[in-house]
Order: C-alpha cells, then structure tokens, then sequence
DNA sequence: CTGAAAGCGCTAACAG
DNA sequence: CTGTTAGCGCTTTCAG
C-alpha cells in the first residue's frame, strides 16, 4: 500500500539505515549509494512517514500554540510572527484558541502534550500556579508571548506595559495640562490589564491629579465596547479633554462614538490607544497609540522557544522589547 | 522516565491490551477493572502517547490547515471556525501560511502528508493540475474552502462570488442609474477574483453600460491599496459616481482615500465592498458590503471534511453557502 | 471480559 | 561507508 523505508531499501539494494541516512542528509553515504537511493524513493514516490520518526527519535519537529483568539488581529499578527520563525526552524505548528479560558488552556497544554509537541507557546491571560504545574508535568520547553507569570519563573517575550501606558498617559496631560485624562479599560483583568493601569495611575499622580475612579471605565474587549465607552464619557458630568484607551480596537469605537455624539477628536476629546493593530491607521482622525511590535513579539518568543529545545543558552530569559509612541491625529500634538 | 500503557499494565495487573481499553473508552471492560486502571493512571501520571498511537492506528487526529495569511482578517476569522469546529471533533490543527505562493503550497502540502495529518483543508489562490497531483498522492480527504477548482473535482465550501459581485453593482447602479460604476480590484489574479469582475460585467452590461477599461483599477489588496485607488479614481477625467471594491480593507481605504482628497461618501462616489470583516462597521460612513460568511465557511468547510475522514455519504460536495448585501451608509439607498 | 503477540515505520546505537 | 538489531508506545487481531 504505502511505500516505507523498508520497501526502498529493500529496492536499492541497501539496508534500511542507510536510506534513513540519506533521507535525513546524513553525510556518511558513498555518493553513489546516495544517488541510487534517491532515485529509488523518486521512483517509488516513498515520503517520510514522521510519525513513525516521530515516535523512535522523540522529536515531531512541531510546537503548540495557544492563543486566546486567532480572530483578533492582535493575536493575529502575533501568530504570523510566531509561524514565520518556526517555518524558518522547519517546525509546524498546532494552533488552539483558548479564550483565554482557564480551563480550555489546561486542556489544551494536555492535548498538546499528548501529541509529544516539542515546545509549547503560550499566549493567554494569567498564568496561574495550576498552569505552571502541567507545563511541569511533560520536560518541554514553554515560552510566553505577551503573557505574565509573576513569578517569572517561565521564559517570556513582552513590552514594558506599565511603562508605555505610563507614558500615553503623559503624553495625553501634556498636551493639556489642565485636564485628568480618563481610561477605558477591558475585561478580563489581566496581569497585563493591571500594568497599563498602573501606568495609567503613577503618570496622574506624577502630575498631580488623583486618581478618579469616576474617570476610569471598563467596557468590552471590541469595537462596540468602545462605543460604549464613549456614550458613558459623554454622560459624565463633565467630558474629560482626553482618554487613554488600553486597546485600539477599542479606542476606534471611542473615537467614533465620539464622532456620533457630535464631538470632536482630538478637539474636545484627545484619544490615545495602544497596541498600533493596523487599525490605527484606518481611522479618522488616525489613532494616536503605543507601538507594541505583536510580530516581533511572535518571532521573538519563538526564537527563544527554538533556543531552549535546542537546549542551547539562553541570556536573557525574560526578553523586554521596545515600545514607542506613535503620535497621530487623534492627540493635540503640536 | 516517562510512564507508558505498559507501565500501568504492570502495576494494576493487566494486559496492556487491557489499559489500551480503558483509556480508549472500549465498553469491554468490567466496571471493576476499569476503575482499578483508572486509578493507577491516575496514581502514576499517565498521559498517552498521541504519536505511537497514531503510528498504531493510523489516525493522527490533526488536520492540516493551508491559509494564505493567518494575520489577514478574512481568513482569521475563517479559521476561527475551523478552529471551532476542529475543536467540537476532537481534531487540531496545523496551521501554516501560504501567502497563496503555489511553492510553498505544495511544499506545505507535502509537509502535512508527511505529517499523516488525517485531512486537509485548503484556502488558496487557484488550484492548478499539480495541487491535484499532489493531494492525489496520498488518501486522506481535502476540502476547499473560500477557493475555486474549475474542474470541481475536490470538495469545497464558497458563496457565489459572481452573482453577489452582480448584486453589489447592481445595486450600486440602482441607487444612481445615470453613472457608470467603476471597479477596484486586487491582485493576485485568483479565480474568486475573476467571478467577482465577470459579475460586475454582467450587472453593467445588464444595465446597458460598457465595460470600460478606463474604469477598472487594480491595486494591493490592503489599505493602502485602497488609499492609491482613490488616488487614481479622483485623477479620472470625471469622478465616477459610483465604485465597486472586491474587498472591505480596500474599500475602505477608498473611503478614506476619497474623504482626504476632499469628497464626500456617498454623496460624491458610493462605495461598496466586499465581505462585511468587521471592519465594515468601523468606518464612518459605515460600510455597504457584500455579506460573506467567512467564519461559517471554514466551519462549513471543517465539518464537511469531518465527513469525509469518516467515511460518511455526502450528499453536496461543492457547497455554495448564502451571502446577502448590507446596506449601509456609503451608498445612497434610501 | 481479558491477554498474548504482532506489528505500525522509523531511528539509533553498535559492529564491522 | 554500510548493515543489524533493538526498540519507540500504542492498537489490533485472535484466542480463550
């Protein structure tokens, strides 16, 4: 039925190892040999089983991934990076969303072990002590990819979150100094949800305004959320001169809602969002955000996942990418 | 190391034939040895070995997923509902891009063979001979999905691409009867591209109008494409009154396109697009568009392919899905 | 309801 | 440079 290493052997006239050895390129084979042997599989139309390699060497040559939703462009972009470097390191990829869903994630980090993958990539909400356990379960390597663990004890790949909402939210008060910026933030309420706030708060206070919880709004992880968000900004006794939006997705549905409402961006209401999706551009105004690199965040977390199955050293376990600002329209920039 | 079937086989004092039952779910087995099993899997932390079990069995439970751009939004979204679907069948995924390059398709075609992947969906640009040459080099089942094979040999999952494209400019051609409608399209040159124009033709040859050459702009499929299209219509000797645009991202770039150049959406140019991303609604104007059901045709698409690695009878092997126009502001409808 | 035994297709020492 | 020989961990007849 289907030809295996064995019916290619047995047709060039070599022993099985040997047609092993040119099919995995091993150097130790007369030329000729090779030569013969290849024809054979040519002839034959012999493909490698990896299974059945797979199961004797103890490598698949293929990682999981789990991301909360391949739907979201965030999380989108973030794949693209994490598929373009394992194709490069010749592994595929298993890809699951998780919804950032605690038990579909345990799940997951199980079925993918089952399938004997070689690393795992983890993109999710929270790291909990349960997640860390059946990472421990199977002697794979796990990198995370715009996710914490506040122990730090797993290799990961972010931007300084805290840092770069702090300095949105700066960059919002300076532009209008008189004004307490407002936040509109998303649930669930990740480690990473927590840090843009932090920000958000230590950039107020570094100014001289207090906290307001009045001012903080919490909506929809989505376009409508956003929407949302703008009608309760409207409703407030006195419309904030500026908002800090904790996702661009998000921050488009505040500007529109904005817009729908009569209102002007940046005039009456500066706006500045974070992550720089490709939405950022498709807006009018266009968006003010913060620059969080989602393909490198993808490419980077899967280098170093290739580095520890490899097992080869690794310096810097905790990568911390750049971030920047992107000044667009929707701020009062000079 | 690590603990195998035989490992729990010595322990509870089976035959290994015996835990392979319990672990499978096999009925055979009496309640009490099953629960002695149970709970020596449970004692020594066993998990199956997915890949020997599918070297055993032949069945790997993964199937191949081939997208041109897993960070483009139209095909996230598909693969969010092959994902689901997947999910719902105890299938993964693997997933790769293609970036409807015809190499690298094959090429990861192959791949997932080797893989033993029990089936494969493919999105992609046009399907030549080769493609079928090469699936046909191994049994398992393909399934289409968003993608055209004119000969219709292999199983796929799309809407009518050409009647819909009829009905944009049709409708488009309703809303201001008296102008031409002109056409923004993007390359690559696929099938699904070229039924799309045909149905542009047809509506304007319908409403007694000439295809005019000088109407059809070709550019990127991306935003920025869609900002170079406005470029080019504004620059026409008259500003056709109104434009079809295959895909929303472009539209609306168009939109945007038009709206910096100083006209107004729809009252100087309608425009329609095409696909309803949820893009769609983040514009303003809102966009009119062709609703195509991308999540439902890669759950579509999985689920018939889920048939097919069964061996089930199936009754419609090209299914042509619904698709509907949403009217919304960027035409002139009243 | 349970066990024995024969592979699935390939890799990995180890010899030579 | 090449062949032999054990497995990898599980499923699957076939008996009983």
């Amino acid at each position: 039925m289907t030809v295996t290493i064995y019916d290619v052997a047995r047709e060039a006239n070599v022993s099985m190892a040997t047609v092993s050895r040119v099919v995995n390129g091993n150097p130790n084979v007369k030329p000729s040999t090779r030569k013969k042997v290849l024809a054979t599989i040519e002839r034959l139309g012999y493909r490698p089983n990896a299974v059945a390699r797979g199961l004797a060497s103890k490598k698949t040559t293929t990682v999981g991934a789990i991301i909360p939703d391949i739907s979201n462009i965030f999380f989108s972009e973030l794949a693209r990076g994490i598929e373009d470097i394992a194709t490069m390191y010749k592994y595929n990829i298993i890809l699951s969303n998780s919804d950032s869903n605690k038990e579909k994630e345990l799940q997951l980090i199980n079925t993918m072990l089952e399938k004997q993958v070689d690393g795992i990539l983890f993109i999710g909400g929270n790291i909990t002590e349960e997640h860390i356990q059946q990472f421990k379960t199977a002697s794979v390597p796990v990198v995370l990819a715009a996710t914490f663990d506040k122990t730090n004890e797993l290799p990961s790949v972010n931007i300084d979150y805290e840092l770069a909402a702090y300095e949105a939210t700066k960059a919002l008060i300076e532009n209008n100094p008189n004004e307490q910026p407002a936040i509109v933030t998303s649930l669930p309420d990740t480690n990473m949800n927590k840090m843009k706030f932090n920000g958000y708060v230590r950039a107020l206070e570094e100014s001289g305004f207090a906290f307001d919880q009045g001012l903080a709004i919490n909506v929809d992880y989505s376009y409508d959320g956003g929407l949302d968000a703008a009608k309760k900004l409207a409703e407030l006794e006195k419309l904030p001169g500026s908002v800090f939006v904790t996702f661009d997705e998000v921050a488009i549905g505040v500007i529109h809602g904005m817009q729908d409402q009569g209102y002007n961006v940046p005039e009456d209401i500066q706006v500045f969002g974070f992550d720089n999706s490709k939405l950022a551009k498709m807006v009018r105004p266009t968006l003010s955000t913060v620059v969080q690199p989602m393909y490198d965040i993808g490419a980077v977390a899967m280098r170093l996942l290739t580095k520890y199955m490899n097992k080869e050293e690794v310096d810097d376990k905790n990568v911390v990418l750049p971030h920047r600002l992107e000044k667009r329209s929707s701020t009062l920039d000079e």
